[in-house]
DNA sequence: CCAACAAGTCAACAGGTGTTGATTTATTTC
DNA sequence: GAAATAAATCAACACCTGTTGACTTGTTGG
């Protein structure tokens, strides 16, 4: 009586929800790669394996999707939410370093579809919305300081500068050897700490 | 004899140099506010006055404007040339506040053109090129550090991320009162001088 | 088993993109 | 002043975009 059960082999099944599933999987790996505007609908569906129109129909057209995409993937916020001031520095240099758990790469990798796509007019709200609320506010009570707000901007930059420098840009020198990637990660929590403390 | 000597009323005159320096200026402010995707030709040509055809026949196509925006700007390179590693942290964050002369001013912008279009695949490949000839490598040169390379990533990351926080996701913590402004700078000289020491 | 409904398909639309060729207009040169 | 050349205009092009409506097909409930 489950949902998807007949028929294990690669006969496409009538299942909306698993449709959706693959467009919005398809979705994320191609605005993961390319900007909003670059992306096309007829791309995403291709890799879906399903018709375009399906995609306006079930997301309500493009900024439903990518709104879709970047919702669904928030979870419970892009910080892992028990974490102190101290704490800080150290996690966001593994975050930078992309060394960890899938989890944690996972959070990153939402950072790099945002900034793809934050050029875009559209694109653009969805985005700074869910910057403002889930992670400038998050990371500002979690500093608590009393200059908390502009700490929590200087860190978001620095992380942001890398996410841009590293995928958009394409300038590399965190990819390395085990021992430059611990230097690069000792230095980033250096810098972390700055920002935090100075 | 000279080119553009004869009536100096509105009526236009037909100098080819003109319109070209018309057409660049119309699109250093249209890039300098939306990215490569969205700005249309025609919205450039509108700007300047001028009919769309010419910018196809002048510039190739628009990437050969966006190329030739970009390098009609760089001048004596994104940095200015006689600088040392101590004077980097306050000229940067100078650079920052956005406090400076006007020069100043528009490396900064230059920065905020490459970042707006950054995405897009084919202002990337001109971008690219662009910091790592004129960005990256002159600043690894005045850090002369053993760790020059990734210093230099450091400060580039810092300052690409304040841009995109400031004007692509529109955080801004910086305007603000004269005395937040110069609490600012101070911050982001810390910031500056900790990738440059630690 | 058959009607009713949902899921998927197909084709076309309307709007916008950058670009190009033919044409007209102004400027220079002899 | 007439011919030659450069500058600007106009209209259309081929292409691609997201989106919509009508249609077909599979699945489920009575």
């Amino acid at each position: 009586m489950s949902r998807t059960t007949t028929i294990p082999t690669g006969i496409k099944k009538r299942d909306a929800i698993a449709t959706r599933a693959a467009i919005l999987s398809a979705a994320r790996q191609r605005f993961l790669r390319e900007s909003y505007d670059s992306v096309g609908l007829r791309d995403i569906a291709g890799d879906a394996g399903v018709d375009v129109a399906l995609i306006s129909r079930y997301f309500g057209g493009k900024e439903g999707l990518f709104r879709d995409v970047l919702l669904h993937d928030k979870d419970e916020g892009l910080l892992r939410q028990p974490l102190t001031a101290a704490e800080l520095p150290a996690y966001l240099a593994q975050l930078v370093i992309e060394d960890g758990d899938e989890d944690r790469q996972h959070r990153m990798e939402m950072f790099i579809v945002m900034l793809r796509s934050a050029s875009s007019p559209k694109a653009g709200e969805v985005i700074r919305d869910l910057v403002h609320l889930d992670v400038l506010g998050p990371l500002a009570e979690i500093i608590g300081d009393e200059h908390a707000e502009l700490r929590a901007n200087m860190l978001l930059a620095i992380l942001m500068g890398i996410g841009v420098l590293r995928t958009i840009m394409k300038v590399d020198a965190l990819d390395g050897s085990p021992a430059q990637r611990a230097e690069c990660e000792y230095r980033f929590r250096c810098l972390f700490e700055a920002a935090l403390t100075c």
